[in-house]
DNA sequence: TTAAAAAAAGATATAAAAGTCTTTTTATCT
DNA sequence: AGATAAAAAGACTTTTATATCTTTTTTTAA
């Protein structure tokens, strides 16, 4: 479904949502530490998370990512279509060159049904609000 | 969800599980030139299928692809994992070490309701049967 | 019994994704 | 002002997935 990168971003943005505000910044190393993942791959990500304005960064000592305000109240759709394009949520399972009810795939059905929820949920929710619900239901990241 | 390598490899059974029979054979060319899908690579992948019994092959003039009753009786879950491995239905959609109720990811429940109906379903269903909808329901493959 | 047709096997090539390294820019603090 | 800390940018490398090419084996049929 998700790429790595994709993976590594949204679980970035996530624990940054309950770590970070604009005057607590976090630098990568410590992101990518606590998540495990690669050091300079994750800044890369980071790096077009913030060019779309998705993540929020200050350069020099004290500097780091944090999540402003506009940042936490995105959908966390915006961070999945970022890194892996808009198509992950339309795209035909089975890779036919169009996904569409009129013209189905065999398994056009279930595939809809589970990508509708799942985009229903990113959609909606926000960066912020996905983050609450780890916070208080214990989630992991 | 499926690398390119499992939509050709389920995309092709289907198409054999209607065009095929034990003495109704068919060669890799005829099934790529009607899925628009690359020749020597999904030559290999019915290889790979045949040498799982997931798929039945002749050689010499006039030999040529095809599916037994047996291969036909097989859930389609049996060639994704044949492909792509066993980890495709349980694996965390965050790329946590481990997919679990106990320890869910924020993404978990709605990703996992996805999994569990596309599961069910290529579990449940028989290659015959999904073939069998295709030709009443008119799908595409 | 030879020629041809097809899959099987294996080697090789290309492209895309993932990951690393180096240099530059910007901000902060002394 | 100068030193330093951090992100930004870009070049580069490695790995994995995808795709092709070549040779071998098996079977059929003339
Ligand atoms: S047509 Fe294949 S998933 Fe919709
Ligand atoms: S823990 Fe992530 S999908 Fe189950």
């Amino acid at each position: 479904m998700f790429s790595k990168s994709c993976k590594y971003a949204i679980r970035a943005v996530l624990y940054m949502a309950y770590k970070t505000s604009p005057d607590q910044r976090v630098g990568v190393k410590e992101i990518s530490d606590t998540l495990d993942v690669p050091g300079p791959f994750l800044a890369k990500l980071l790096q077009q998370l913030t060019r779309n304005n998705l993540v929020s960064s200050i350069k020099g000592p004290n500097g780091g990512f944090f999540l402003s305000e506009k940042n936490r109240n995105e959908p966390l759709r915006k961070v999945v279509e970022c890194i892996d394009g808009p198509e992950v949520f339309s795209a035909c399972i089975l890779g036919l060159p169009v996904c569409s009810s009129e013209n189905p795939c065999p398994l056009h059905t279930q595939a809809f049904i589970y990508r509708e929820g799942l985009l229903q949920m990113v959609g909606k929710k926000t960066v912020a609000e996905i983050a609450a619900q780890v916070s208080q239901e214990g989630l992991s990241v």
